[in-house]
DNA sequence: AAAAAACTGTTGCAAAAGCAACAAAAATCA
DNA sequence: TGATTTTTGTTGCTTTTGCAACAGTTTTTT
């Protein structure tokens, strides 16, 4: 086919996987460690429930096998803040943030979902007595990391955006690229999705009426169009 | 000394290395990447000059040894912000941000620096066979890139705020933390606080001053306490 | 199938934040 | 040291965002 396709694939691969010429599978790799390292625990969650929260957990590290996972935050003022938001081979965790921030932080299962818990600490330690699979997993996991790095990262780039007409149009061109369409469906509720680029729903609402009316994207239900 | 103190220290501890259980030396292990790998190059910068553009070094790390950096992005509108800000041990580089985002990153010193280069790639392939010290190389990876994904999140916290005093405050909350002091210096001039905190610079001095109005804080020049 | 709950779309008004501009202070350069 | 550049502190005005409220849909629960 045309260069053209091979190179939008690329870059759907890159949102993923980033390194075209290092062989590491992900989801090969998750496949492995449930079931060769004995360290580790599934669990299975409905939606809606408490995956876990971020108190006293300092080691543990979550993988999504399937599903949505959300880590929210409610801040003394009642303000629900979508932090985090976690889909399949995904890493979450209190091991990810800092001990002793005032903050409760909740991760709830947005749809059913299947999560690996493990302890960062039991694998250098207590595993490698028992754990074959071990020598590559330290591996693997820098390779998980550096995943989460980036979405990290990508996660900023839409907060610094100075006003909600920057943060909408980052997230639907990230939308756009990642599914190689100018029309996709949201994964987010419109209250979600102003939670999640923390702004006000009501005015994020107005802004979209804006861009609609201004010709910029088309919007019907939760499937957007990008018309630019 | 009283419990209090003791608590306070730890905290302090977890903000860099997190696991106290974990013995991993991350100035150490630097030192020794820097002296046993010949994948690896050290490059100095006086301030002010461009240690990377994000461009096309797709598998490109950098850890800074000394000095700080600070990664930029200018958007369409010449606004500048900070995306991030690098000091000892802290990882870098294009390899943690996904292709083909329509952004022109500059990494730039921000003081006389150090900065040790590698490609990712490079470590995993070629290296094997030259460097002796790859064994242990990505176990240390992996509690390297962990610490950097607990800084994102960091920053996360901050950009996720409502307000501008919620982020100030968030802010300088953190600052007191990793001294252990409700009295600090500033790492920033304030132009350059308010570009790391995504809002405008005068909304910002202006927060300040009602923040001291209200006697919530202190301020002397660059100079910070917290009064509450 | 009816009732309850959650989500969408919208608005007027209030509050917060951004913009532009400028003088004074501080830092840097030559 | 004196000149130049950058930063700080401030303000009036405009724009954007947040808040509160409510009616109409849709989804979920019982």
């Amino acid at each position: 086919m045309s260069n053209f396709v091979t190179h939008l694939s690329q870059d759907f691969n890159n949102l993923g996987v980033i390194f075209m010429d290092t062989n590491f599978d992900k989801k090969n790799f998750i496949e492995n460690f449930k079931h060769n390292c004995n360290r580790v625990q599934i669990k299975k969650f409905l939606k809606g429930e408490t995956v876990t929260t971020y108190i006293e957990k300092r080691n543990q590290i979550c993988i999504v096998i399937s599903g949505e996972i959300d880590l929210i935050r409610y801040d003394f003022n009642g303000n629900k803040t979508i932090i985090g938001h976690f889909v399949d081979d995904d890493v979450f965790g209190e091991a990810f943030y800092p001990a002793n921030t005032n903050n409760e932080l909740f991760a709830i299962a947005r749809k059913n979902s299947e999560v690996l818990f493990f302890n960062y600490d039991s694998l250098f330690t207590k595993c490698k007595r028992n754990c074959d699979f071990h020598k590559t997993l330290t591996n693997s996991l820098s390779e998980l990391f550096l995943d989460q790095i980036i979405s990290l990262n990508l996660r900023i780039e839409l907060l610094t955006k100075r006003n909600i007409r920057g943060k909408i149009l980052s997230y639907f061109e990230l939308l756009s690229k990642s599914t190689l369409h100018r029309t996709f469906i949201l994964p987010y509720s419109y209250t979600d999705l102003a939670d999640y680029l923390s702004v006000d729903r009501s005015a994020m609402m107005r802004e979209l009426k804006l861009l609609i009316d201004e010709g910029f994207i088309k919007k019907n239900g939760n499937k957007i169009t990008l018309l630019y």
